[in-house]
DNA sequence: TGTATTTTCGACACAATGTCGTTAATATAA
DNA sequence: TTATATTAACGACATTGTGTCGAAAATACA
């Protein structure tokens, strides 16, 4: 969690946490676009004026709300990156890289937020921010792996972008299903796609 | 296009387009939240009691354009698959299936409306239904290539998932890039890199 | 305990919504 | 072309939500 909470008003912070988990309930009823101000207040059992001394709109909320969660995310990721900067994709496909089952845990402790905010239809700044951090994720991967260009079978750029919105894909999906399958088990079928394809006799020889 | 809209009263058509065309517009210039229905019968030309004999809000006119451009959409992929049936994919990997082809040229023909429903980030509904369309487009390809589930890498459905989120981001960094590719040339590349993987010596020898 | 900070409360002007009834413009069929 | 039906324009209205105030109450912290 960010740190800086710890030298707050325990006022302030109880107030900012009602705002929003009221936003997260309220989003899960009736998305994002039907709440109000007002009835953000109410369910947090706060006044209204209350919400102006913390956020200028219910969007600035959903705003602040993201980037603190995704920072978290980001520092709790580079950490794990720095344990394990040897990418050896040379390993059996079946062992997850621990980058990729980090990346599935550290969700799975936010996993209420992060699957309203990943699966409502209209929740601005949240995906599109996920996915940008994904992308660092996906490019550091590729640019270890394969340096030179004229290795790849595409764009790089290209490239990136493809995996990475497969990989957000797989972890809606994988909320969606409130989590049936373990963090390891995720970790590794998406091993196992990005690596081999979809299907175990490739119809390319390559 | 629907081929309701020849029955109907032209004042009616252009109505709608203008204000269709007024929420495209708008939404380009400052985001979709921040539009009302006033800006939006404003820039049309019309008058705002107007646009309330024709749609609830600007929600349901977002929801009506997409619905109309993507049914659009999948009667033409339909059109094709039905001439297509034989997914032949043991052929060259270099030579993009008419399938795939169709979809970026279907796509440029409205290519400014989807960039701006696609790239924006609190369009609702829009990438979502395109993104079902391309769930049941995978769909059909992998239940073809390999009916066996045991043949799969992954489960089906998350294989499903994963590809179809691959193919939106690539049709989306296509418009970001202002469609500088052909559809062909996208076409083979999203060949290329589903069936060969992002590595030219693939690590995994399969 | 005393002081600072935060929250509450009631009130306010303002903006946007959704709905009227009436009038004007346009489409369509006889 | 003319008659009739449909649609759009216009002005007005009550309603809802917004964003901001100052003063008072509640809470934190030293």
């Amino acid at each position: 969690m960010s740190n800086k909470k710890q030298k707050m008003d325990p006022r302030v912070m109880r107030t900012r946490q009602l705002l929003r988990d009221a936003l997260v309930e309220l989003i899960e009823e009736r998305g994002f676009e039907k709440i109000t101000v007002q009835d953000i207040t109410e369910r947090a059992t706060l006044n209204r004026a209350t919400f102006y001394l913390h956020y200028s709109d219910k969007l600035d909320l959903l705003y602040q709300s993201t980037k603190e969660i995704l920072n978290d995310l980001v520092s709790s990721l580079n950490d794990t990156f720095d344990d394990k900067l040897e990418f050896d994709f040379s390993k059996d496909a079946d062992e997850p890289h621990d980058t990729f089952l980090h990346l599935f845990e550290q969700i799975s402790l936010n996993s209420k937020l992060y699957k309203v905010f990943l699966t409502e239809k209209d929740i601005p700044y949240f995906s599109s921010g996920l996915k940008e951090i994904i992308i660092d994720f996906i490019s550091n991967g590729i640019n270890f792996t394969q340096p030179d260009d004229k290795r790849l079978t595409v764009p790089r750029e290209m490239a990136v972008r493809y995996f990475a919105a497969a990989f957000l894909e797989v972890i809606v999906w994988w909320l969606e299903n409130d989590m049936h399958y373990s963090s390891k088990y995720m970790a590794t079928q998406l091993m196992r796609i990005t690596m081999m394809g979809p299907y175990v006799d490739n119809p390319f020889g390559k």
